[in-house]
DNA sequence: GTGTGATCATCT
DNA sequence: AGATGATCACAC
C-alpha cells in the first residue's frame, strides 16, 4: 500500500481494521498466517505495516518519517490490557549516545505514536485488531520518560558496565537487545577502557503502555 | 554486522 | 503472574 500523505489518512486506514482478524487481514495481503510466533516475532508489525504503508525495511527512523508518526503494535488481554513490553529502540553503548533528553532517539521516536492494540486469542489467526490510538507523551508521561532515560544516560556515559540490567527506570528501561547473549558490543567502561557487553535496547514497561492505554480508552 | 519487527523462556 | 534476561527472522 501506498504511505498515507496525511495523518487523518493513516488513521482512517487503522480505524477501519478495528475489529478485524489478522487472518483476514493476512490474506488481504496475499500472506500465510504462521502456525505461531515463536519464529516469528515481528511477524504482526510487518504485516500492519505493509497495510497502512509504513516504508518497508529496518531504518532507524520513524515508519512514517514525513507524517512524524511511529507505528507500533501492542498486544493486549480480552480485558484490553497489553501484556508484554515494548521496544522503542537501540541503545547506544558506544558513547554516540545523546547527551541531552531532548536530542535522543527514544524521545524523537515516542513523540507521536500510533498504537494498534492486538487482542489475543487461542490462534493467532483468530487475534483481532483493535481500535488505533494516535499518542503524544502527555507531560506527566514525557517527564516520567525523560527522568528514566537520564538516569540510564549517566550510566552509560559512566561507563557502568554493570548498571545495564532492567530494573532502572519505572516507564523506560535497558533490557538485552541482541541474536543472544553471547552477542558482544563495545563499551567505555569506567577507567575508560573498551569493555564487551551485550547489545542493549531501550523498552516501555507494561505497566507504562497499560496505564497509557487505559487513559486513552476513558476518554473516548 | 546493525537496527527494526517484537515475543519467548526462565526465575523469582 | 510479573519482571528480567534471552532469543528469532528479516531488511539493508
Amino acid at each position: 500500500m501506498r504511505p498515507p500523505q496525511t495523518v487523518q489518512e493513516l488513521l482512517a486506514r487503522a480505524e477501519a481494521l478495528a475489529g478485524r482478524t489478522l487472518g483476514w487481514l493476512a490474506s488481504q495481503e496475499g500472506l500465510d498466517v504462521p502456525p505461531d510466533l515463536r519464529r516469528h516475532k515481528g511477524w504482526i508489525g510487518t504485516l500492519l505495516e505493509a497495510h497502512l504503508g509504513a516504508t518497508a525495511g529496518s531504518r532507524a527512523e520513524q515508519d512514517f518519517p514525513h507524517l512524524g508518526v511511529e507505528l507500533k503494535t501492542l498486544p493486549v488481554d480480552r480485558e484490553g490490557k497489553p501484556t508484554e513490553s515494548t521496544y522503542v529502540c537501540i541503545a547506544p553503548l558506544d558513547g554516540s549516545m545523546a547527551r541531552t533528553w531532548d536530542a535522543c532517539w527514544v524521545r524523537q521516536k515516542l513523540s507521536r505514536v500510533l498504537w494498534i492494540p492486538i487482542v489475543t486469542a487461542p490462534a493467532l489467526q483468530d487475534r483481532r485488531i483493535g481500535a488505533p490510538v494516535l499518542w503524544r507523551p502527555s507531560p506527566e508521561e514525557e517527564a516520567q520518560l525523560r527522568a528514566d532515560w537520564e538516569s540510564i544516560a549517566e550510566a552509560i556515559h559512566l561507563g557502568e558496565t554493570w548498571q545495564l540490567e532492567a530494573r532502572r527506570g519505572r516507564a523506560l528501561q535497558l533490557r538485552p537487545k541482541a541474536a543472544s547473549s553471547k552477542e558482544l558490543t563495545w563499551m567505555l567502561d569506567e577507567e575508560g577502557e573498551w569493555a564487551q557487553v551485550n547489545p542493549r535496547g531501550f523498552y516501555l514497561r507494561t505497566s507504562f503502555t497499560r496505564a497509557m492505554l487505559r487513559r486513552h480508552l476513558a476518554a473516548r
